[in-house]
RNA sequence: GGGAGAUUUCCAGAGCGGCCAAAUGGGGCAGACUGUAAAUCUGUUGUCUAUGACUUCGGUGGUUCGAAUCCACCAUCUCCCA
């Protein structure tokens, strides 16, 4: 259930009440494909980040370890020890970044295992199947992410069939969450709103998915191809056809400037594997800027990756170090990378909920938004 | 004392007369990354007045139209026989 709590223009304030937990919007949701935050940051690391919501992947751990094997352990909360709100991926967007490997079909999608080419056969139903065996939090439609540019046709045919497919999995959950045996039966629905950069088929979509009347809608099919000022120009379009009761999900986004870009714009919910694969790269998030700390010039620098920045990175550790981790090989440079970017994002949406909460938002986003996009 | 082999651009290491400023690794420098097939990928790595020019392959000299590549001597290192 979402309550919306403050709204300054169109930026909103909210609570998103869920059964492992109330969620403060806006939030971002930090990425566990497989069930880890990639560069060994676990759960028991989450809590000191900030993090609200964990995201995992249905294609992923269905193929690795298998659902069956995740509902025989007692679900996502239990295996990964992640408490909070879990929202599992559909595995729609692998539809997207598994093109090569796959062949879509009214039934579904079949993909050859990126793991071992086995034949893997995903459909609304089995999508439903494996996020119900899961047991998370949320769980997202199985839709095809289109990428950027498509053709107007071809957009137009996919969003009615990922309409179809939503529908299917609507009805897929009721049957779900009324089953003897299921562990979280009060799993809930997301709809995803496709359409590529078309503002009319956009639109057309979100009206029909709008009258299904799910718990949350989110925005997909962005940020793979178009350019931002195409992107931005979407969420306005979409955004005025999107209920004001209900949570709002734009898919996959982004930088730190795409979200505070896109809070303005109405959105309440986030993720992106950016902050943690950008990490695990050495690319850093400061409040001053972007930085590279694998870059030679810090080799000698003596201060933390960012001054302003408390978390347990920045408390302990000099760029220098960082820098020479990095030089070196070691896994503890990811893991204290990644723990500070992913600090750095849930600390930012703090920040917004608070300027949001004093009626400064829009303050807050002009002193903001040029220094994230900044390199340094 | 005698014999055999080595010496290449930051390192390792190919090259054995022109297609060589010199393969391939590594290292260095930089860039990319947006519902994660990503601890990945890309570019670059002699100098310059830069679609060309110049100086390089232990040193010096020579053969040749042309040498990292062939010859002579020198230097250093390795192995074998005394």
């Amino acid at each position: 259930m979402f309550k919306l709590l403050y709204k300054e223009n169109k930026a909103r304030r909210g609570e998103f009440v869920t059964v492992h937990g109330c969620v403060q919007t806006p939030a971002f949701m930090n990425v566990a494909t497989n069930g880890a935050i990639k560069g060994a940051v676990s759960a028991i690391d989450l809590k000191d980040l900030k993090c609200q919501v964990q995201l995992c992947n249905t294609y992923h751990l269905h193929l690795r370890p298998g659902d069956e094997a995740v509902k025989k352990l007692g679900g996502l909360h239990r295996f990964t020890n992640w408490q909070g709100p879990i929202l599992t991926d559909s595995g729609g967007f692998q539809v997207f970044s598994l093109a090569k490997l796959r062949e879509i079909k009214e039934e579904g999608v079949y993909f050859s295992s990126h793991i071992d080419g086995k034949k893997i056969f995903m459909s609304p139903e089995s999508s439903m199947q494996i996020q119900s065996n899961l047991a998370s939090t949320i769980a997202m439609a199985f839709d095809e992410c289109i990428e950027n540019p498509a053709e107007y046709k071809y957009t137009k045919d996919s969003c009615d069939r990922t309409y179809r497919w939503l529908k299917r999995c609507k009805d897929e959950m009721a049957k779900l969450n009324m089953k003897d045996g299921t562990i979280n039966k009060k799993q809930i629905l997301f709809g995803i709103n496709q359409g590529s950069i078309y503002g009319d088929l956009r639109i057309e979509h979100m009206k029909k998915i709008r009258e299904l009347d799910l718990a949350g809608y989110a925005i997909g099919g962005l940020a793979v191809g178009e350019t931002t000022e195409e992107m931005y120009a979407i969420i306005d379009t979409v955004e005025e056809f999107m209920p004001q009761d209900k949570v709002r999900y734009l898919m996959g986004v982004g930088t730190p400037a795409n979200i505070l870009e896109a809070v303005a714009k109405g959105i309440d919910l986030f993720d992106c594997v950016m902050p943690s694969r950008n990490a695990r790269h050495g690319h850093l998030f400061t409040s001053a800027g972007i930085i590279n700390i694998s870059n030679a010039k810090y080799t000698l620098d003596d201060r933390p990756i960012d001054i302003k920045c408390d978390c347990a990175t920045c408390r302990g550790f000099s760029r220098a170090y960082l820098h020479h981790l990095f030089k070196s090989g070691e896994m503890l440079a990811m893991r204290l990378s990644v723990m500070h970017n992913l600090y750095f994002y849930n600390t930012l949406m703090e920040k917004i909920r608070d300027a949001l909460a004093e009626g400064k938002f829009e303050e807050f986003y002009k002193s903001q938004i040029e220094a994230l996009g900044r390199r340094i």
